[in-house]
DNA sequence: GCCCAGGTACGTC
DNA sequence: GACGTACATGGG
């Protein structure tokens, strides 16, 4: 399946912010409450206080459009555009995948907006590691403690003090009371030993991203806390490997009630069989199916 | 109190 | 290799 390139053109619109026209295929609000990003904070209505490694933005969209705010136009170009896939045409993929089934194509009316982020390499790792058997609420707590304990100051936007993730040696230097303030539960000697592996080369995760996804996930799931489902988020959510398919809870419901997989099938089965079905582009499809299925749930809560 | 959360590590068979 | 179970913590 060849995607296409959208030809981005941002325009200056005011000090420090800039202007997506027509911004196709997206949603603030859907990639905000699609479980990718920990660190966003949502200001109102499709009006966020976005933070990534070391960057930060506010990110606006009205009519249509995409207002980056506080920030600069090498720096839209540079990290921006790569951090929301912003030139890849996800048109073209629903259109492909609505083709090919009745409930995929339900799935991606519903979460039109949603984008596979490109985010940090290590970030990722770290916060998907802390949200393994954790809720949403309390992974982003303990992300925002992570960087305010490690992390540089960047600035200061609304009387809230940024800071940017820290790298694993920023991690290792923080006291145990700080790594306990944190509240990571049994997770702390994961992220403790992660960072150690990180730190001493043992694992250099930016050669990870060259390989291809099997044996990405092989290396990956050397890390300490990162097993198939971690390593699966890591894989798509910062290194756009799409053939990656995330299996958690969620997935697994879905693919058994939609997609005849029996109900002892496990996650490995699960996975394997997502693959096979959606091709190159499953982690995307995984991803409106992942948002359709926990957003329709909560409504029936 | 119970169940669950974008699961993983570890021991056992 | 497949399966069971313990695991910190807080929200519903």
């Amino acid at each position: 399946m060849a995607t296409n390139q959208i030809f981005l053109d941002w325009k200056r619109c005011g000090k420090k912010k800039y202007c997506l026209m027509n911004v196709q295929d997206f949603s603030l609000e859907q990639i905000y409450a699609s479980g990718q990003p920990f660190r966003w904070k949502r200001i109102e209505k499709n009006h966020f206080l976005i933070q990534s490694a070391g960057f930060w933005t506010v990110a606006i969209q009205k009519e249509g459009a995409l207002y980056l705010c506080e920030t600069t136009l090498k720096e839209c170009r540079s990290v921006w555009e790569n951090y929301f896939d912003l030139a890849r045409d996800y048109g073209m993929l629903k259109a492909n995948f609505a083709k090919a089934d009745e409930h995929l194509e339900k799935a991606t009316r519903f979460g039109d907006g949603i984008r596979i982020l490109r985010q940090d390499i290590f970030e990722t790792i770290i916060t998907f590691i802390i949200s393994s058997n954790n809720h949403i609420p309390r992974i982003k707590g303990s992300v925002a403690k992570l960087c305010e304990f490690a992390g540089e100051k960047l600035g200061e936007y609304d009387g809230e003090i940024l800071y940017a993730f820290p790298s694993a040696e920023q991690m290792l230097a923080m006291s145990q009371e700080q790594w306990s303030a944190i509240k990571l539960g049994y997770r702390e000697k994961y992220l403790k030993e992660t960072a150690r592996m990180i730190a001493e080369r043992e694992i250099a995760f930016e050669e990870i991203a060259k390989l291809d996804t099997q044996e990405g996930q092989k290396k990956l799931r050397l890390l300490s806390g990162v097993g198939e489902k971690v390593a699966d988020c890591i894989l798509l959510f910062s290194m756009g490997k799409y053939d990656a398919f995330p299996v958690d809870t969620w997935m697994e419901k879905v693919m058994k009630k939609q997609y005849g997989l029996s109900q002892n099938s496990k996650a490995t089965q699960i996975r394997f069989a997502g693959v096979e079905r959606f091709g190159a582009f499953a982690g995307i499809a995984q991803q409106y199916l992942f948002f359709y299925e926990r957003e329709n749930s909560k409504r029936r809560d």
